[in-house]
DNA sequence: CGATCTACGACCGTTTTGGTCTTGCTTCCC
DNA sequence: GGGAAGCAAGACCAAAACGGTCGTAGATCG
């Protein structure tokens, strides 16, 4: 499956939103301090998702830093960082939590097969290779989609160049 | 989480037992035909993973046309090519189904957020990449590991602490 | 004060995962 | 020919993760 949840979904979204809504106000010279916040509310319904859960995935992203909140009437939540500054690898992992394609890597770096677990290792470089991509990738590209893209393989060895 | 299954794990680990069973079977100059084959119950020995369950994923493996199976007495399962053909993405898709890194992205291609989901287009090229990545690396790489690993990618605006 | 809005934790139904059990069919070997 | 060893397949189940809701409390502005 190798997929990301929903909540990373709506979050990455919910950035996007945010940074159009910065630039927008950016170009219209507004207040610099709240450009461009927006009520966990108004996200919600601009891209019809469950309202209550938008704000707990908002409230997360502004734990992790990488949003800024502000509480009371008018407030809401606004990016912390200029978007090209904040990477997809932060989002998702800020709201899925570490990201480590096989099981048996922990945070710990054991392996419940302990020593049998043969296969460790070279996954392990697949999973960085799939982190650093991701953290290529920011939230301003997403506005902007990317248009380099890592080249796929040559032979039987993993080589992306870029 | 983005992380793949254990079934996908242990289909793995046992992909490349296999690999080295045909190895050295090979090297002996043994039958071609049935070189290395190793019954379920003896892969999942050695690596301590329950035996039924392998034998689930080892079913699901010759069905998907990766392993070829043998009945019988001192019968089991062997590589239905050769190592350096058969690619880990093969396995992970056939264990854990298509892999798509959005949710909204299904098979059909359709959204659920139909029209307002604008994060769609460059996650599928994450997706894509990511594919391509695991599509470049064979069962051989994972016993001899890759050394050439990805070069993170460019714009290294993001550091990534453990 | 009161209308908004964030903050946070408890809770809950559904799906996915990981794993077991049972039953049946093949093939080999004595 | 009859076991024993092995694959094949599906039903079943418990635990965890996911997606989502609710209720309450606190901040902020007008």
């Amino acid at each position: 499956m190798l997929r990301l949840t929903k909540k990373a979904d709506y979050g990455l979204m919910a950035l996007k939103y945010l940074a159009e809504q910065a630039e927008l106000a950016d170009k219209a010279g507004a207040d610099l301090h709240l450009s461009g916040a927006r009520s966990a509310k108004d996200i919600a319904e601009a891209y019809h998702i469950p309202p209550q859960l938008l704000a707990k995935i908002l409230q997360t992203l502004a734990r992790a830093g990488l949003l800024v909140s502000h509480a009371g009437t008018n407030g809401g939540y606004a990016l912390a960082r200029p978007a090209a500054d904040i990477s997809t690898f932060e989002v998702i992992r800020a709201i899925d939590g570490p990201l480590f394609i096989t099981s048996c890597i922990t945070i710990h770096g054991t392996c419940d097969l302990a020593g049998h677990c043969t296969i460790k290792e070279p996954l392990r470089k697949v999973n960085d290779s799939i982190t650093s991509l991701l953290s290529g990738i920011s939230i301003a590209d997403l506005t902007e989609p990317v248009d380099h893209l890592p080249a796929p393989m040559a032979g039987g060895l993993v080589s992306i160049e870029r």
